[in-house]
DNA sequence: GCGACAG
DNA sequence: ATCTTGTCGC
């Protein structure tokens, strides 16, 4: 019983490849909303962030969350954890194919049931243009719900020449204090991201890449500004909670009906 | 051919 | 992603 997933045919594959091309038409790269034009983001009032959390002992068993937080105070305003049965294996390059169904179900129960809440941006653990075929996951959720995304992923994707080497490791070294940048340029001469140092108190970096709706410079400059460490709040909350959820799950085996009070709050902090 | 490979 | 406590440092 130990091991990985099956690994997906490569029908499966070539299909989801012919999937992302075509969503891939409607990505849009540029701002579209007054506030990303604005220096202190002035109208932007509510950042959310997605994230899955999964279960070590089962390979299908997940939580998937979404949270809305204020701008810039970074308070809760939203939060919604629910376990899912995921079907698709992770692949790397294929990550949309796991998570975004989920995804895309919590951004529509959040639409209906509390439509004024609505996130004006979403950040998203993972990439955007930054992918093989320059269409991750936060393009993928960008397109399906036509939210403005960022794609916001703690380690590189290698791809299109950029590689995590000793030069790589280099440009990192040389991003001193928070909101140092570097461009990640691959071979093909275009700019598919950037190596963000978010925190003084992280030298590692983000790879921060257009989802959606949104351009590259205005991406990387909202997710430094949801940073209180490393880890944009909104995306953070939303890693938090759905992992605090799953280990509520696992520690009580009754279904309960109904019930009343829960408490008990405890936050992580640090993530370096 | 072999290795690398977001979460 | 997940397994995992305390611990060294600013």
């Amino acid at each position: 019983m130990a091991g990985r997933a099956a690994p997906p045919p490569e029908a499966t594959l070539r299909a989801w490849e012919r999937e992302q091309a075509r969503l891939g038409a409607g990505v849009v790269e540029e701002d579209t909303e007054e506030w990303q034009r604005d220096p202190g983001f002035a109208g932007l009032e509510r950042v959310g962030g997605v994230d899955l959390s999964y279960i070590k002992e089962d390979e299908t068993s997940a939580c998937a969350s979404l949270v809305v937080l204020s701008y810039p105070g970074m308070e809760v305003l939203y939060e919604d954890c629910r376990m899912v049965t995921v079907s698709a294996p992770y692949v790397a390059g294929f990550l949309a194919f796991r998570e975004v169904p989920f995804l895309v179900e919590a951004v529509q129960r959040l639409q209906q049931e509390e439509p004024r809440l609505r996130p004006q941006v979403l950040l998203v653990d993972g990439n955007g243009l930054l992918h093989p075929r320059g269409f991750g996951v936060a393009c993928h959720l960008g397109v399906l719900t036509d939210l403005p995304c960022i794609g916001v992923a703690k380690n590189l994707l290698q791809t299109d020449g950029l590689v995590r080497d000793e030069l790589h490791r280099e440009q990192i070294r040389s991003l001193q204090k928070e909101g140092d940048t570097f461009p990640l340029t691959g071979t093909s001469g275009r700019a598919r991201g950037m190596a963000l140092r978010s925190s003084n108190n992280s030298s590692r970096p983000l790879y921060i890449s257009v989802g959606h709706r949104v351009c590259l410079e205005t991406a990387v400059r909202l997710v430094q500004s949801c940073c209180r460490y490393r880890i944009p709040e909104p995306i953070r909350q939303a890693d938090i909670r759905s992992r605090e959820y799953i280990r509520k799950q696992l520690c009580s085996p009754l279904e309960v009906t109904s019930s009343g009070p829960e408490s008990g709050k405890k936050e992580a902090e640090l993530d370096d």
